[in-house]
DNA sequence: GATGAATGAGACTTCATTCAT
DNA sequence: AATGAATGAAGTCTCATTCAT
């Protein structure tokens, strides 16, 4: 899953350490990154720092150690997600079929977004708070969305008027709303073929 | 808890009550349910209660003896949003042309939303945690957008696998993802009419 | 011992409210005050907050409420102890003998400090950082002692170099350093003499 | 815990030890003090273990392989310093002018106390807590001050009512209060010159 | 009925000390 | 012997809710 070598996951937020953490170190951040993803995930933002600890099975102290703070760890988690979706919509742009590639990359993107709904708070509100902390890893991942998106509009297969940011908020918020709303699997995939279907290029 | 007919949450003045409150109790309420408004909308479910009571220029007593719980004003705050666009969707059943009154609701709906991110979240939570408190005025609303959603599918208006909640949850989540992300009016109208041509009927 | 009227304590880090605390929001806060400078006399500026309100008999909420800050708490502790000085330097000004009334606010000063720890950390502390805070209540202070010295001075009772700052520096000085060290009664007594000795005018 | 002779805690490297440490080790326990020394001064008792280590360039580890708990390190650095200040009362004993010798090791007192806030508190809680741990080293040089003050008093330099303890909490707590309120320099000398001029014998 | 003071559980964070590497 | 990661008790502060005035 990720595509290129070292420890893409501690880039960030750890600052800039000469020597790489001790494994025993980097196995526990690894933990904690983990059981943050789950338990935001299952409980939202809301969660105590200590939960997460607890289900790192780690003391908070940890915790701490390698996240100064609680925003500091929801920063990483978030980033861990952008990677992975920078990764592979990087993976995607050369492909032959521009428009086939687009529709896989937002399959993806609703599926990562599906049953993680802090990705939603935290992608939406990426664009507002935490760019200046996300670095250029949002802008990357956007410029990616970007090529993909001129590459399917050049082939046709879809409308002109849509930039990655507009891609990003139909996906995320449908996602995210029809999951708040317990809508089931069926009702989200027709949601979906909704925003694809308006998102087509039409001759209307 | 609740002492007489229908929908008890949501009588701030609109309908005639059983009981009526005296004069100045009702006005607080009043008070207090748009100043949990405002409140919210601008800073979200986490502000303290201390903070909507001081809005409305009252003592959190007061804003405790009217809603027992802090999510008891949130569900009115919500309640008082739902009886305002079950209204208006009840208007529009009747009109000429479906189609436009389909529209007509659906940017309405998006009016709500838009600068109120806590509908949103409000809105959204409802499928899930309010059904049961706000009794049958969702499903009210939902009737009738589910009549407005037949008579404009009858008409050809609209594509025909649409349901209300999917309806609620593409617009809902496009609003508040646009609004999260700091988008502009111009991209939000854009991701509006996105989803609008997704609903649109195809010949696909 | 408060010369002039009403709540002279509360005057200090309250804000500006309208109308007076409720009565027993007033004896709250004295009692917390009093608890305040009581346990901080005992063991010094570290105790928890939470130790302060026990001794008190109120919640921890009750002296936030009262008090946004551990160091707000300390700074009105501080404020009241010098409101003390300030008005008995003010009834000494006008004393038919300056030099007498010079050493006797000196041992006044000492009685103040000695077996109060905390005032000495504070008043030595005022100078720096919370002389903005405590205003002009701190100037008042220095300015009726000023005078006391110039009147002093003026009698040929102490020495011309002297200011109200030295003789603050000297005398919690000697006496912080005497408590600290364990000495006993007389021994500090010996202490403030030489003091006493050094400040009283010489032919040398 | 302590094994061998004299006071153990002392011996960084001032006198013979009886089983010297390896050469690094004890090169680790000089650096550690030097930075302690430093930090404390610079910030206060309150600072984390963590910064002096960092400032010594070590880890914590290390630093707790020599000293077995913060207090000890601390009791280390003023243990340090006691030994300088032990040193240089005893060279000034057998000088020819007691008087001069007196106001000499005063001055070196007041010197070292100033601007290093850490030996203040440490010597005025010395008398406390820490005179246990450090042994016979503070008897040693109030032994040595004590005898400046005695040859200083014979050659009737100084009052007759005067022991080493009190000069100590004299110099200390003028100096500890003079920097707490700020005072520059000059106030600083002022204010030691008054304690001087109450040392002087007078013939009042 | 209204007020706002009181309450205290619980949140985030720090840091002295231990221990695996 | 040295390192620095892990630990968790304890501290400051917030805020939903109750209750005396």
């Amino acid at each position: 899953m990720h595509v290129q070598g070292a420890h893409p996951v501690a880039d960030l937020g750890a600052g800039p350490c000469d020597r790489p953490l001790r494994a025993d170190a980097r196995k526990n951040r690894a933990l904690l990154l983990e059981a943050a993803e789950e338990v935001f995930a299952e409980r939202g933002l809301s969660v105590p720092v200590d939960e997460v600890a607890r289900r790192a099975c780690l003391g908070v102290g940890t915790l701490y150690r390698h996240f100064p703070t609680k925003e500091a760890l929801f920063v990483a988690v978030v980033a861990a997600r952008i990677e992975r979706l920078r990764d592979e919509s990087r993976c995607l742009i050369d492909s032959d079929d521009p428009g086939a590639a687009f529709f896989a990359f937002a399959e993806r993107l609703a599926d990562e977004v599906r049953a993680k709904h802090d990705l939603a708070d935290a992608l939406a509100e990426v664009g507002i708070d935490y760019k200046a902390e996300l670095g250029g890893l949002v802008d990357e991942m956007h410029r990616n969305v970007q090529a993909l998106i001129s590459r399917a509009q050049a082939a046709g297969a879809i409308r002109d008027d849509l930039s990655a940011q507009e891609l990003f908020g139909l996906i995320v918020g449908s996602c995210m709303a029809a999951e708040h709303q317990g809508l089931g699997t069926e009702a989200q995939r027709r949601m979906l073929h909704v925003v694809f279907d308006g998102v087509r290029r039409h001759d209307s």
